[in-house]
DNA sequence: GTCTATAACAAGATAGAC
DNA sequence: GTCTATCTTGTTATAGAC
């Protein structure tokens, strides 16, 4: 019997607990390493009630990965054609951090993913991410040639810009005992980006 | 009983023929996705007959790790207080990026337990890696303060350079899939970020 | 819809022959 | 030292009462 489709209040104020509680265990523990003892006990369910909502382990942790993925290439997808390089870039920048800042656990789930060779996102990766990628590259490129910005490798540019934003979703912990557990590991971030950034497009 | 200390030529070689497929199939599943099965197969010995060489699953693991920390700090030890600040600086980003194309697996194994939020090497975080951070921060900011390089925080400084070079390691999947199977993923990286930390700290 | 109980199946670890 | 066979535990998933 497939999992029913969330029609009544009480089912997807269920299905929210349940991935959201997913989403803490999958993000930490990476697939393998997440039980659905852990999921339910943070969701506040028992584990065959967990296996009402989904028909599986797989499919709780596939909707966490799929609802992702849409979100994952707006910042990017918003990187506009006819805007101010410069402007263009740094929002995309700003825009990537917030993402970091706001949803640091969806960002180490995806990590997760990309470190284990991207198993259930190879499609994903091969088809829509590289399609924008290879179309915002062929728009840095563009400004490049111009000379609007600095002649740099469009590939290494976004590349640096996910490296940089992501890493402090992704390795905070490092962050926050390196620095001590007062700190707030963004505070300076943005500004930081900013002007890396700036420095290195500048025609 | 515990596992003996490697006497014999042929121990030696066993230990290291696990060693090295359980970095394999460590740094690409993780500690708990991956099973011993995986890593007797890939050494090419019986499962039984890798506990007879380590205690247990753990033991590998840890293992692998600790001889790995040691090797994790010497391109920042190596950067030198009394050298031009310029040059440090590019060196210790040219020996971090070599460190991930040499050992990629071993940065995924690192990157893996950050992730995990570094439960087994908290220590070593706090500790000797804290350690090693503040002093070159200050070092760092010694320079700034003399006005031979650019002002910045140092602290993001060094995480940038961790973030920009561990990225080619730990997510090369991603890059070779946005790329096309074709491409040498580390190819133009120094260049790119040689420019990059030169037009950053430049004063 | 939710639970207790339990089946079914990995996966880590051990026993004991060779 | 190495193997086959097996024990034991943890984990996914299901049965069936309520």
């Amino acid at each position: 019997m497939n999992a029913p489709r969330p029609r009544t209040r009480i089912q997807r104020r269920n299905r929210k607990l349940i991935l959201d509680a997913a989403l803490d265990v999958f993000s930490a523990q990476g697939y393998r390493g997440a039980t659905l003892d852990q999921i339910a006990a943070s969701a506040g369910l028992s584990k065959p009630n967990l296996l009402y909502y989904f028909d599986n382990k797989e499919e709780i942790h596939r909707t966490l990965l799929t609802d992702l993925l849409d979100a994952w290439l707006a910042p990017l997808h918003d990187l506009a054609p006819d805007g101010d390089p410069q402007a263009e870039i740094l929002g995309y920048v700003r825009r990537k951090l917030q993402m970091s800042r706001e949803y640091p656990r969806e960002s180490r789930l995806f990590a997760n993913e990309i470190l284990q060779g991207a198993p259930r996102i190879e499609g994903f990766i091969r088809g829509d991410l590289k399609a924008l990628v290879d179309e915002k590259a062929a728009v840095i490129r563009g400004w490049a040639a111009q000379g609007r910005i600095a002649d740099l490798d469009p590939y290494h540019l976004i590349f640096s810009i996910w490296a940089l934003t992501q890493h402090y979703a992704d390795f905070e912990a490092q962050m926050r005992m390196v620095r001590g557990e007062g700190v707030d590991t963004f505070e300076g971030a943005e500004s930081y980006l900013d002007t890396l950034f700036a420095r290195l497009i500048a025609p």
